[in-house]
DNA sequence: GTGAAAGCGCTAACAA
DNA sequence: TTGTTAGCGCTTTCAC
């Protein structure tokens, strides 16, 4: 099980080296079209695979990407991991993994791969204030995106309406007759963040509903918790609340049942993230789907076009997010009263 | 921001390009400290990183291993990538992540990973019955492990204590009186379901628990969602569930729910998955921890040892599996007649 | 203990 | 249109 070389294909087809060379890869040159289909033939028949370090070497790249990801068992970002992994592999590229769960770790490791060229560009999409690499990065001169999480001024976002999302969610609470709705925000400085509870106070004053409470709340289960009991101390309380992650929906509704809150009887949620799980708690939620898809792929698309020297510019996604009506939201029970002490 | 090479070291140390990369790579070999200390110091101060490309094309080697996982939404596969990556990162290999969800793909991928020698051992997690890898990876003689999916008779297996989770929920079901107990079990050929099914039959046997019926289901919430009603139907009915998945488990509350049978007053689930979600459920979920983070360790080391020319061995993992009690579990609530006619 | 030189497998000038 | 040649950056005999 010796490697073939390109030396050998070339003995085999009975050309020289390069000759060879050129009929593999390069499909443009013009030469004698029985001499290519000998070498391919040999190729082939022999199973050559040119060797991808001595490729990096003499070509200067690597046909590799770095993607650096915040947190991997929260399965949104695995679905844009798949997306990207899958678009990588169809232009020829495979994918490093990096999970970003400490920013100055991060970035010596992408400093490392950078340095032993490794990677040819990077995917970043674990971007934070004061993040050591996004400060890094534009130094190095070295091809990146930041996706899903948008540096300000970077120009090289590659992001999703994220204000659309609360857009839609405020749209069908208030077709349903809601007039206060507080939100379950996330971590300061992410940019998704930023949209959602900007288009969430836009449309909220759009819709008439009421000056509504932003709760910033971690990422997780917990965060989720803590924020729900937190709004349904509110004094008017809300009827209905929007939730960023799937993680803190679950949560929400945790605290919601132990308060003994009927969902959605007494209080109507809608989430943004919508994964099979969403479908089946009690009740469904209804929810918003990001298209998750297209972000990874178009990150990578980016990522790769900036590589081949294409200038890089911010990217939204064509597509818009999705409203899927689940089980979890309804008319609010007793319309609120709507008074305020002055 | 030109790359610095070994020659470059070298220069400013005032030494040769061998001395320099002896004084780098080669810890063994003997020579003046102080060469040793002036190489190390230029490289440093010239921020020297060895091509990986070049290294690559003389060692022989990548210092990359090939990651093979079925499901990458699946957090239970997250968790294990995360602890492979963390691993392989601490003895210097990068991972690239390869989602297998189609057999024939994955198996050209891998050949065309290994052919062009980008990867030095593949972590084989995906191995499915039939799984055309599984039958060309030891004609390739490529250093690979089956991870938390055996292959019998490869010798290469690292797996965890599956069958023990059976024990530990069945015993903990026991405890509290249960005598007629299902299993939601996975698709046929998976190492772990065939595990914790015997488990679980051998565990039921010892206990004095009815022979129990093992549904075998999908791992997706509608499989656990139609075991769970398959389950409903039995006459006798079990009082209580063990569930292979947290999705499946999803599956199976959302169905009793439906159905109108409280959990855990008519009905016991036990999960095999533990993840921060199964504690949100309503009810929290009775679970069994397995070691995720020492199964993706462990599979990395025993394939990076076994391409440092060590030879490969089946490998159970120390640390057994963990039951937490949630929720989900109490005492049957009418003790089953358990009478049946002959 | 250290240096010179060869070569890993490939691509890309440059010739022919 | 094709072949010759010279490296890419590194490790590793083999001399010294």
């Amino acid at each position: 099980m010796a490697r073939v070389r390109l030396a050998d294909v070339a003995r085999a087809a009975g050309v020289s080296k390069s000759t060879a060379s050129r009929a593999l890869n390069d499909a443009a040159v013009t030469m004698r079209p029985e001499t290519r289909a000998a070498v391919r033939s040999a190729a082939d028949r022999l199973g050559y695979r040119p060797h991808a370090g001595a490729r990096a070497l003499t070509r200067g790249d690597t046909g590799a990407l770095g993607l650096s990801i915040p947190d991997l068992t929260n399965p949104v970002w695995a679905r844009i991991v798949r997306a990207a992994v899958d678009r990588a592999r169809a232009r020829d590229f495979a994918v490093l993994l990096i999970e970003d769960r400490d920013p100055a770790e991060t970035h010596d490791l992408v400093l490392e791969l950078v340095g032993t060229g490794r990677i040819d560009a990077l995917v970043m999409a674990s971007a934070v204030p004061g993040h050591p690499l996004v400060q890094a990065l534009p130094e190095l001169r070295f091809p990146h995106v930041f996706l899903n999480r948008a540096v300000e001024g970077s120009g090289r976002n590659v992001v999703a309406r994220d204000a659309r999302a609360s857009e839609l969610a405020l749209e069908h609470l208030a077709a349903l007759g809601h007039v206060a709705v507080a939100l379950v925000g996330g971590p300061a400085g992410l940019s998704t963040v930023r949209e959602r509870s900007a288009g969430f106070t836009r449309t909220a004053a759009r819709l008439g509903i009421d000056p509504a409470p932003i709760v910033p709340a971690p990422f997780t289960e917990v965060g989720g918790a803590e924020a729900a009991r937190a709004i349904l101390a509110l004094d008017p309380r809300p009827t209905a609340i929007c939730v960023n992650l799937l993680g803190q929906a679950i949560g929400v509704l945790s605290a919601l049942g132990e308060a003994g809150v009927d969902v959605p009887g007494e209080m109507s949620i809608v989430c943004y993230d919508d994964l099979p799980l969403a479908a089946y708690l009690r009740p469904a939620l209804t929810r918003v789907n990001m298209p998750l898809a297209e972000l990874g792929a178009l990150g990578v698309d980016a990522a790769i076009d900036q590589r081949l020297g294409q200038d890089s510019c911010d990217i939204e996604l064509e597509h818009d997010p999705v409203l899927i009506v689940g089980a979890s939201t309804a008319p609010p029970a007793v319309p609120a009263p709507h008074t305020r002490s002055t």
